[in-house]
DNA sequence: ATAAAAACAGAACACAGTGTTCTGTATCAA
DNA sequence: TTGATACAGAACACTGTGTTCTGTTTTTAT
């Protein structure tokens, strides 16, 4: 890929970054974003078709990621100790949470969030999926899977939530534990 | 109130409510309101300050109902059946939801349900707290008070997502159950 | 090194939607 | 009946969008 494109493309994503971290995503216009990032109108347009595509795309590197990684973890094999303190991929998601990358957390707790938590949801509900049904660890009598996926998925992001709107002053392991208390009974 | 002031008022909410479950809120104009609602550019903008505002109240007379006959719900003493299956208050609201009152379940299950289910999970939080917390049921040792509040408010309102997002085909009786095993641990 | 290709800046444009202001009409409540 | 008020409809300025144009700079390939 073309140096320019690059160097634009990142000029881009930096610049909305900071404004939705200030402003409501739809007081944000295409204007103040190309004269945040200082570059020309043409331009903004030959790389994303609408701000909402812009916003997509910001979703899928941000979150694409993050759960990528989690993706690769190796499955835990052992039932017995899958909710314990140390192991748990949840823990993993948070401490590279905290790390914040690209800013991930001002965007998860600010006006926007709900924008964020939404793909965010979306694709851990796919990270459950590969890491728990599919090593058929999501077996209830009761209950339907999919109305587990999207229980688990919905509380761990509430869980972050929680603790990006309270400062963030608990540990990865404390918040984890937390999830893992009103989860665990499912799990 | 004069009676044009409540024959408009309803044309306008009708109106909004069947353009919403057709459209996304952001490519709603308000000229299509007017339209829809056979009334003048004037008058819309006499009652409502803008769209947004009109979605606010809209909110507000939905869920205000819903809530308020909930929240006037005689209080359960007994801890030791407060989980039972007859009892539970969520059981009342979602046997409410089934009367489909001004449409709401159309409105909860449109694309544009996320925006209701916020105003939804606001209002539940609400709930919880004068008929948990206040009356002391809602202690727990580990675990922050307002995290379990938001816990078990985003899980009623996933579970009454979850349901209507595949035809609303259980009785409220089932869904209380469904939702009632995964929250009972921490109720 | 040089020429073609691609990315860029900036201005101008048509278009759609917003919220206001005006004039005049119809409906209400006393 | 009368004064007040809610209404309709047109016109308006304004903001933001997405496109098109011209010309410049940067990259890549020969």
């Amino acid at each position: 890929m073309d140096r320019r494109q690059k160097k634009t493309r990142d000029a881009i994503f930096t610049a909305f970054t900071a404004l939705l971290s200030k402003k409501q995503y739809h007081q944000i216009s295409v204007q103040d974003i190309i004269d945040e990032a200082n570059i020309g109108r043409t331009t903004f347009y030959a790389h994303f078709e609408t701000k909402d595509f812009l916003l997509k795309d910001l979703c899928e590197e941000l979150f694409g990621h993050i759960i990528g990684t989690a993706m690769g973890l190796p499955h835990d094999h052992d039932h017995c100790t899958r909710a314990s303190k140390t192991d748990s991929v949840f823990l993993h998601l948070l401490r590279h949470l905290k790390e914040n990358d690209r800013n991930i957390l001002e965007l998860l707790s600010s006006q926007n969030n709900e924008l964020f938590l939404r793909y965010f949801k979306d694709n851990l509900k796919k990270l459950i999926i590969s890491q728990y049904v599919e090593q058929g660890k999501l077996q209830n009598k009761s209950l339907p899977t999919d109305y587990l996926i999207n229980h688990i998925s919905a509380a761990f992001v509430e869980t972050v939530a929680w603790w990006l709107s309270h400062g963030r002053n608990e540990s990865p392991e404390e918040i984890c534990q937390y999830f893992l208390s009103v989860i665990e009974p499912v799990l």
